[in-house]
DNA sequence: GGGGTTTTCCAACAATCGTTGGGCAGAACG
DNA sequence: CGTTCTGCCCAACGATTGTTGGAAAACCCC
């Protein structure tokens, strides 16, 4: 048996190696996100899962005890994919872009990392409505994380006069990335639309408007 | 048997009654659209959707002759709920109404129906991503013509000279209707916060922008 | 109240679900 | 070398799934 959080002393990777369970595991996880992204939770099979991690299905209970601690594992991969990513990438702008070049910049991120890079962070979003409501209290607090670090964003940019006094931030927030989180159900990545304009244009409108 | 597009000729609804069979019917529709959008295609229950409806599992069959026939019916109803009121809404407009006040009209209707009226339309929002291919397609259609009367509105605003004229109207469409088709997602009746004042504002962002 | 239609219940079906335990191969260790 | 631990397969479990057919109830009209 392979004990959580107790990795065998012994036998761990020498000389820089990687556990062969932990490449397996990665792979279950793997299949699990893109599945439960395309078809939703419950309509996911652990056949499936195992089928596309080229294992067999009993054998998914020697890393996970059972199929919702593999919901759990991909949420919480998802969120953290996507908020590392954008606050890394907003980090790494020198101290004097502008605010708006932030935001933008955190959009460009999180779209990449929503529709190109991250299974786990598209499937935390798309399946997110349709779990339990104990797994998703079990996301909501990495979840309330990330959101108030948009909140910061938003709230710097107001503060240095880029956003009108008057702005609601909380809904500029919900409106935002509304959006940015809907693309995933019609972003197509055939059509060669890049995601760094989607995400430009995105910005332009909220802060121009498209009055005249 | 109840036959399809054949209803009983002799017991019709005679003297404006309604047939007690359409009532059941509808019953076992409104537990279903209730409880696919809250928990998805494939994890609600013909079992559940019964008692629900106040009626044995087996009792459905005599309705409808598979579970993917109940969802296509769901998602049509869906889709039409929404496009029929935003589309009397925004006719029943005076011929003097701004064209901004017409895409006003339209978002708030969307929204109410979404949000309040329609639990067709919300299990069609929540549930279209994860429902197989061709559940899709034979929803599509109706989509495509829901869409198209939105460019409708887009467009005559942009013609009008109440949006600036370089702006990508499909790309419009995508981000308003991304915002407010996501606030199902965290949208909480219990928050008195009115629906047409959302509306209102999301509007006001996007034509005027949150820039200074 | 009898006769026919409409509606519903009930018991069961095969298939598939998540899950379990026994056991086998191979690497790691002494 | 033998022993131990690791990683995995395989066959099976009980529960639940969508679905079916037969029969009973409820309804309607004469």
């Amino acid at each position: 048996m392979l004990k959580d959080k107790n990795p065998p002393r012994v036998h761990r990777e020498k000389s820089g190696g990687v556990r062969k369970s932990e490449v397996t595991r990665k792979r279950i996880l793997d299949a699990a996100a893109i599945l439960f992204g395309d078809q939703g939770y419950t309509a996911t099979t652990l056949r499936q899962i195992a089928k596309r991690a080229r294992i067999d299905a009993g054998s998914i209970y020697y890393y996970f005890v059972s199929k919702e601690e593999i919901l759990d594992e991909v949420m919480e991969i998802g969120i953290h994919a996507v908020s590392d990513a954008v606050e890394q990438a907003v980090g790494e702008l020198p101290p004097t872009a502008s605010h708006r070049r932030r935001l933008e910049v955190a959009v460009e991120t999180h779209m990449n990392t929503l529709l190109r890079y991250s299974v786990y962070t598209s499937a935390n979003i798309a399946i997110f409505a349709q779990v339990s409501r104990k797994a998703q209290d079990r996301n909501r607090l990495l979840r309330k994380h990330y959101a108030s670090f948009w909140n910061d964003l938003f709230q710097a940019a107001q503060a240095a006069g880029e956003i009108h006094a008057s702005t609601d931030l909380s809904l500029v927030r919900l409106f935002l990335l509304g959006s940015v989180n809907w693309s995933m159900q019609w972003y197509d990545p055939k059509k060669k639309n890049s995601i760094d304009e989607l995400a430009q244009n995105f910005c332009a409108m909220l802060f121009d408007g498209i009055g005249p």
